[in-house]
RNA sequence: GGGCGUGUAGCUCAGUUGGAUAGAGCAUUCGGCUACGAACCGAAAGGUCGGGGGUUCGAAUCCUCCCACGCCCGCCA
């Protein structure tokens, strides 16, 4: 069952049907958006204008036939043409109204998924075992959770890919370092408890003595040789370090499990394969010593081919051919229709070299998409790549706990009645969801500045401001001594800000729709701020236990039990939780 | 040198296949708790959209040339 076209969906299909009638090429999209004024209605379309000059037609005559062609009568209540040819249009009561009435359904629930559409795998988080996880983490790790459930929401199976790092040069440093340590068993576990100051000491050990670093090199080749020894203990790491980033996951709701763990490691054994695969497909050449692919559209100096390279000259593998080997078994095993690789953007010419060299080895098939969605970058307060002032990175636990202080600090001061584990409940809820929030809510491609304050601000476009407005909701609830879960009353809009707030509802659905889409989660950020923005219009200006008479008490009640759905719906799916007070 | 990306209010950022008077938050100033939570609401002020040229009814958005910054460009991932 396909999921309900959205309200602006439908008005799209409905104007590009009646443009076509009044002449219009098949096909000539309506371009619907929302109102850009209060004053022109709820929705406008624009494309009446681009079409007639393509037909060098008269822009406002086309829209008014248009309009005289289009079936919009259980939708808009007033159309009308405006300036040089837009359509502007109200939607009717009874149209909202009804909308409304599905909106538990339509909205709310997920979407039922269709069985025959391909999984969407979505490759996210991927840290690197060697070192603890750091705020350099949140973006991939963030995001790519909230589009994973963005996408199941929107009725998409998907496939969640913890491709972590634990196969790179650097864990024969590690295990080496262990095995010096191995002989006090104290110090190891000691040791271990914290990584990346474990990863320091083997660094600097790695960095001081020749011999060490002698034995950390033959350490990766007896590992990759499968040396039992080595896997053991490789094993024993891993295991530690695994269970750091999952009490980071567990700490951020972040719903990666160990299932979804599949490590570089895993695609050992294929990484042959792929090598002879590639040159079987005659797409192998040997540069340098190295073998590598060039492909005609990727060119560097001087027009110089550039190689993706596969196989190092001393026949160890790179990531190119991990990712080549990853991206055949998403294929080839999970069955994909669409993969989406959440890693930072200074990564965009190595995805796209894979993306063609895997089409071009036929690992991939033509309809699957391949989509790398890159981030920025997170620059410290001097603008340039995140560092502390002692060199190292701000892990993610020191900037959870900050948050929590703070939330805790806040919630003592404006509610000293609560108990002090709800205050502490409360604070967890409020300063993860913060943190969280401050990165989802900007443009994942754009670079962005960590500043403690403005990643830990509690006040205006913020998660606190948007669960406050849920536990506003709540509030009224608890007095009017209803449940939300099952409160349902007809819905009657009488005042504007009852009529903003349904509309700001019942634009959700578009909302998710390009989010699932582009992999741009802050749309649903800003789009639940305009809905707490107006919940609170709303609120201020509309009695809701106090109203004029019971019909208008119910009818309110009903818009904010939609708007509590909503909130707490649209958080959800941004991976952040809701209290019922604060 | 080539490629990718970024540049919008004092600061942090939005701006949906080109649309009507470029929008938020923070900070600043002013106003609002004897109606349901003031972690709130209302209002004001704040902009040569990096710069020049071009395309057209119409450009922050498309084209072109510059400027600044970041990143990537054969054996790390």
């Amino acid at each position: 069952m396909p999921s309900r076209p959205s309200l602006k969906e439908r008005l799209e299909a409905r104007l590009t049907a009646a443009l076509e009638a009044a002449g219009a090429p098949p096909g000539t999209p309506a371009i619907v958006a929302p109102a850009t004024r209060a004053g022109f209605g709820d929705y406008q379309a624009n494309g009446a204008m681009g079409a007639a000059k393509r037909l060098k037609r008269n822009p406002r005559e086309l829209a008014e036939a248009a309009l005289a062609a289009a079936d919009l009568d259980d939708l808009v209540s007033h159309a009308e043409i405006a300036g040089p040819g837009f359509i502007n249009l109200t939607l009717s009561d009874a149209c909202l109204t009804a909308e409304l009435e599905a909106f538990a359904a339509s909205v709310i629930a997920p979407q039922p998924q269709d069985e025959a559409a391909a999984p969407v795998v979505v490759d996210y988080s991927s840290p690197n075992l060697a070192k603890e996880m750091h705020v350099g983490h949140l973006r991939s790790t963030i995001i790519g959770d909230a589009m994973a459930r963005v996408l199941e929401h929107t009725g998409h199976q998907v496939l969640r890919q913890n491709h972590v790092g634990d196969w790179g040069t650097q864990f024969g440093m590690l295990l080496t370092f262990m095995d010096e340590l191995a002989n006090n068993d104290a110090d190891l576990q000691h040791e271990l408890a914290d990584i990346e100051t474990f990863y320091r000491h083997a660094k600097e050990r790695f960095d001081a003595d020749a011999a060490f670093a002698q034995r950390a090199r033959d350490t990766v080749v007896r590992l990759q040789a499968g040396d039992a020894d080595c896997l053991a203990r490789w094993q024993q790491f891993i295991d530690i370090s695994m269970r750091h980033c999952e009490a980071v996951y567990s700490r951020l709701g972040v719903g990666l499990e160990r299932s979804h763990v599949h490590a570089e490691s895993a695609y050992n054994d294929d990484l042959a394969a792929v090598v002879s695969d590639l040159d079987a497909a005659g797409l192998l050449v040997e540069s340098e010593g190295a073998r590598c692919v060039f492909l005609d559209e990727f060119k560097g100096k001087d027009d110089k081919p550039l190689p993706l390279i596969i196989q190092k000259r001393d026949g160890g593998y790179l990531y190119a051919t991990t990712d080549l080997a990853a991206v055949r078994y998403r294929c080839g095993q999970l069955g994909a229709g669409r993969i989406l690789y959440f890693v930072d953007n200074r990564q965009s010419l190595h995805f796209r070299q894979v993306f063609a060299v895997a089409r071009a080895a036929g690992f991939v098939p033509a309809e699957v998409e391949l989509e790398h969605m890159p981030f920025g970058t997170m620059l410290g307060e001097d603008g340039r790549p995140f560092r502390t002032r002692a060199g190292g990175v701000i892990r993610l636990t020191d900037l959870l706990d900050e948050a929590e202080e703070r939330a805790f600090a806040l919630v003592s001061e404006k509610n000293p009645d609560l108990d002090e584990a709800d205050r502490r409940e409360i604070a967890r809820v409020v300063g993860i969801g913060a943190v969280k929030y401050a990165d989802l809510s900007k443009h994942r491609n754009s670079d962005y500045v960590f500043a403690w304050d403005s990643m830990l601000s509690f006040d205006g476009n913020t998660a606190p401001y948007l669960q406050y407005a849920y536990s506003r909701v709540q509030s009224l609830f608890r007095r009017a001594d209803v449940d939300p879960a099952v409160f349902e009353a007809p819905i009657s809009l009488q005042e504007d800000a009852e009529r903003a707030l349904a509309m700001q509802l019942l634009r959700l659905p578009e909302t998710l729709a390009t989010v699932a889409k582009d992999g741009v989660p802050h749309l649903l950020c800003s789009h639940l701020f305009d809905i707490a923005v107006a919940f609170m219009a709303f609120y201020e200006q509309c009695p809701v236990l106090n109203a004029a008479d019971a019909a208008t008490r119910d009818s309110r009640l009903a818009l904010a039990q939609r708007s509590s759905a909503a909130l707490r719906t649209g958080l959800g799916l941004l991976g952040i939780a809701t209290v019922e007070r604060m």
